[in-house]
DNA sequence: TCTGTTTATTTAAACGCTTTAAATCATGTC
DNA sequence: GACATGATTTAAAGCGTTTAAATAAACAGA
């Protein structure tokens, strides 16, 4: 790198001025074919790099969109990332992602990382317990946010998630209709919205077909394959001997699978066992897992898509945008067996 | 938000010079202790943000790192990330992520917006089949680049992975040690330097106990859990009857196991099987999965190092930096059965 | 009171781009 | 040849920071 190549040095190098370089480099109609191609060539020639900083100093417009989410490194939000990758890219958005591992400062350090930066807007899951004026830190500082996975009551900002009562429903309904009455409820945690739908999901699914609801089957854990794993324990031992588990999600279910297995016990055959999420691990656990499709992509592809409307100038009306889950029935859930 | 805030904002509202601001917000010496707080006061109750753009523009220094990797949502590079990501928070740097999905041109792409942005770092794992000069299209325009997890032979960039031919020996000898003759190599490409390595430390280790070297018990495939599920139909039909297979990654030993027991045979029992990675989730697999820790977190944790260093302007003389891998022997593997 | 030092603050010039009104050029018409 | 018209090009004013150099203020020593 012999010297910083900027629009004057390519300028000067055609004795032309900076503000024709810039306006052919960016396909103006004000600029003549032929100079425009010149101008061009010699940019590859000089290895020109484009100083977004510069210019979005000048336009405040970033091209960044950042992303939280509480882990990335879990499957189902990576599966949300990915379409919201894809929806970007196609954009050309630089997209710059954090995970807040549900710790409020950690997010908001992060948000004004974002507004620092200048970033268009930003996509977030929120951590558990953000205080509204978090939440609207990026809107009120000129920066669209957009919800995804978990929404918060009363408040206009787009959100786009599963309908989870209606998913889990779709669960627990599936297992009572292959005969099991206890049914265990493990997993995750009452404290988002997500957890209170899921749970009120599962309460009115047992209460409509007649079932009484024993609030110890509700077993809140780890969100993780390790938290389900050592849930198996104390699921096999309830003095209740529920014969079916609705899992918080895909992780926690192979993780219960796994716990049932070393103990000896095969699920699918001796304990029937839901998930929820439908990850692509979904299909090649063993037994393959019976579980209920939650609309990631959807999520993900919905959510870049709106954010990416605003940022344009739209306006959208609607606020909640729940996405329809869909059973998965494969090997983990079996009729109720005769003891 | 009713107006933007900046340096001169707080300047005026207070009959000081925006350098003496900027200059105290900064906890700089050369302003008056009484004259720094009342700045700092004053910042932030007019909800001041710092713009880093403006800053950057003038400092040539972002606080950015890129980091790009095959794919993120791939638990051994989250394990990476995870490292990256807790050693550069500590330093206040904002890391931007990517996948190059082995995409050449997605991987040039990044690498452009990371140069555009003003990046002042970069760590990378490359994509298969990088071109040297994208390889140094960092480097050569003033963005230090650091190497994780895959190697270029011949170039005098820092690189910092797991010693595979070393680690997958480890594995070999195990399965050798425990009477196993018939190995299969499941997974993973030969097209990369870990590739390479891999299958190096394997042939060496049959070679070393006078074990002839059969290629066609090398299954090259996917390196994901669905290529191991279904690599154990041909690892399962093989004439040779392979008793034990050492795979490219846990998440292949996982697959294929689940392949082993969909085909009514148990892993840990009927066939042996190794991992590589030792990822979290290795220890919960059922049977808990014999493998090679890979030293994902020291990866992480060097590199990022590796680069702060750099960036602070130290000089290391040292190119290739290889972790030691180590066994970790669980269930998946057993004596050989006598049959 | 003057000079020299130290401490505190300000001035002014970048950093590299975009944008728009105004200037220049080329062309065609009468 | 004068003039209108349309096509190109340019000058100049920022965008919000940082920082070297300049200035001002305060203080001490003689």
């Amino acid at each position: 790198m012999a010297q910083k190549i900027k629009l004057s040095t390519i300028a000067e190098s055609l004795g032309v001025s900076t503000a024709t370089v810039s306006l052919a480099l960016r396909d103006s109609p004000l600029v003549a074919d032929t100079t425009r191609e010149k101008i061009k060539d010699q940019a590859r020639a000089l290895g020109y790099i484009y100083n977004r900083r510069a210019a979005s100093l000048r336009t405040s417009r970033s091209g960044i969109i950042g992303v939280v989410v509480h882990d990335i490194m879990n499957p189902f939000y990576a599966e949300i990332l990915r379409a919201i990758e894809s929806e970007l890219d196609r954009n050309r958005q630089t997209f710059i992602l954090s995970n807040h591992y549900d710790s409020v400062e950690k997010q908001r350090t992060f948000l004004e990382t974002l507004l620092q930066l200048g970033s268009d807007g930003v996509i977030m899951s929120p951590a558990i317990g953000t205080p509204r004026d978090d939440l609207l830190l990026a809107e009120n500082n000129g920066m669209p946010t957009i919800l995804i996975a978990r929404s918060v009551p009363d408040i206009d900002v787009p959100t786009f998630r599963g309908d989870d009562a209606y998913g889990i429903a779709l669960a627990t309904n599936h297992l009572i209709g292959l005969g099991h009455r206890v049914i265990a409820m493990i997993g995750g945690t009452d404290q988002t919205s997500t957890g209170r739908d899921r749970y009120q999901g599962y309460v009115d699914a047992l209460k409509k077909a007649g079932i009484e609801v024993d609030p110890v089957l509700r077993i809140p854990g780890p969100r993780t394959k390790q938290g389900g794993f050592e849930a198996a324990v104390n699921f096999l031992s309830m003095p209740q001997k529920p014969t079916a588990a609705v899992c918080w999600n895909d992780l926690v279910a192979i993780g219960l699978m796994n716990g049932i297995q070393r103990a000896g016990l095969v699920p699918g055959r001796d304990i029937s066992v839901t998930g929820y999420d439908d990850l692509e691990e979904a299909s090649i656990a063993t037994p393959a897992l019976t579980t209920v499709w939650n609309g990631q992509s959807e999520v993900g592809r919905m959510a870049a898509r709106a954010l990416l409307d605003k940022l344009a100038g739209s306006h959208a009306e609607d606020y909640l945008h729940l996405i329809k889950p869909e059973m998965r029935i494969r090997q983990s859930t079996a009729p109720l067996h005769p003891r």
